[in-house]
DNA sequence: TTCCTAAAAGGTATCTGATATCTCGGAGGA
DNA sequence: TCCTCCGAGATATCAGATACCTTTTAGGAA
């Protein structure tokens, strides 16, 4: 909740701070991804300030995620993705645990919609990247059994996050692809912590893999509401993995990445 | 294919990036807001490259939303909040009027589990900020009986904003609420569209009362699917009044900040 | 003529050094 | 004891310079 302070006398913000959101509102109403920027020396001449000041607005916007830089050409205008908001995220569930599951609630509420999004009105191609992911991830399950290795791991966890993505895609909505990619991060020490629990609650990679081609069938059927609900049900699964995983030893601190 | 370049991995961007990658990791690892950074001189000599080179990595941090600036004063961890993702969602919507609705349906589905949830398990203190939201459109609404004003339509926005912001919170899940927040900016255009469309198809303002009134009955009731389906007719006819008033008229491309 | 390569031009990345202005805490006076 | 003022420390911004990367262009070879 911000208050209105309608007239910013709060002008006290840094000439790169003004050149910034300047820029900002330029990029944002009037550019197309893929276009670039003017070079440094002539924003420079444009805002009369020095190229310097440029560069400090320039990297504030790279950090927004607006501009992608690269040495010896010129900024250009980026396409939005949702990996802005992922370490916003991540720090959320860093300060407690209660983050994590506030996190994953919602997470169910979205992927619950892709999943009835994708049945009511996926394409061939959107059907086929999913069954894609599927695959993948039952090669990486039968080319370690019991996932004993981390390149395995690495390999199924990705495959599912596809997976995951695949339908987030599907659904046609690209609030919730942006949303599921931001997502995606923070989440992924979860996966690690729900493989260890799913495990510990006797349950194999096989009945994940099922879970997952359960989803997909609906999808394929055109059957939103099943596939809502499996949906649902794999991710209630899923969660009390990460309970069962959890109960009983705290979060680990450490970050993985 | 780059020469083999064993100690400096070639494909990390720049200086800046790299230091302010660590430093991103440094400051959702192990540090809490408020705490301050180190000063740049120091940080030079830590990372051993020049002062300039600091600023820069700390301006993308700032630009990621994870750092607060000011002038004289070292540079100090931020609290989360969704402004980060605010803008990237405005430019979402931007680029085409479909981003407009895949957003308001993205918001549906996370309003109804916020309703669910703050009828589930909310306190004495969170109905009574759903309350005093409404209360306050009614005020507002009387002081301008047609809402022909703008100062009025701002007042009645601001408190219509503020009834589902409250909802978001006293569901008790954080996420909800810092998403809500990244959303109700650019979805601020969208709700004076709302409201013309709202008079198009006979309905008044007393209407949108009722309306909110009904959630609000739900969650004091504890009952959550009833809050749920509330929530889900209200923000439909939401839905329906913005497509009323879109019909056959383009959405207007200037942005209004 | 066509294709490949190397130099030139333009651009960013980073450093050094200097000045202005702001914040904060402590010294000193009332 | 409290208020005021000042200096130390920190950031903000400037200017000039070098290194390296990318793109373009021009020239030479097939």
């Amino acid at each position: 909740m911000t208050q209105p302070d309608p007239d910013d006398r709060h002008e006290t913000h840094s000439a790169a701070s003004t050149v910034a959101d300047d820029l900002a509102r330029l990029i944002l109403g009037e550019m197309t991804p893929g276009t670039s920027l003017p070079s440094e020396a002539e924003l420079a001449v444009r805002y009369d300030v020095s190229r310097l000041t440029i560069r400090e607005a320039v990297k504030i916007l790279e950090g927004r995620g607006l501009l992608e830089i690269a040495r010896g050409r010129k900024a250009v205008v980026r396409a939005p993705d949702g990996s802005a908001f992922a370490d916003f995220l991540t720090s959320v569930i860093r300060y407690d645990a209660k983050g994590l599951f506030d996190l994953i609630e919602v997470r169910l509420s979205l992927e619950v919609q892709s999943a009835t999004l994708a049945a009511r009105h996926s394409t061939r191609a959107g059907v086929a990247a999913i069954e894609s992911a599927l695959q993948g991830m039952r090669e990486a399950a039968a080319g370690a059994t019991d996932l004993a290795t981390d390149a395995a791991e690495l390999r199924f966890h990705s495959f599912d996050v596809g997976f995951h993505e695949a339908i987030a895609l599907a659904s046609g909505n690209r609030v919730l692809g942006y949303l599921f990619e931001a997502m995606s991060q923070p989440l992924r020490e979860g996966f690690y912590i729900s493989r260890r629990g799913h495990e510990q609650r006797g349950h194999t990679i096989q009945d994940t893999i099922d879970a997952h081609q359960r989803i997909l069938d609906c999808i394929k059927d055109g059957n939103g509401r099943a596939a809502a609900e499996a949906m649902r049900f794999h991710l209630k699964d899923t969660e009390r993995d990460i309970r069962a995983a959890l109960s009983g030893r705290p979060l680990r601190a450490e970050p993985s990445q």
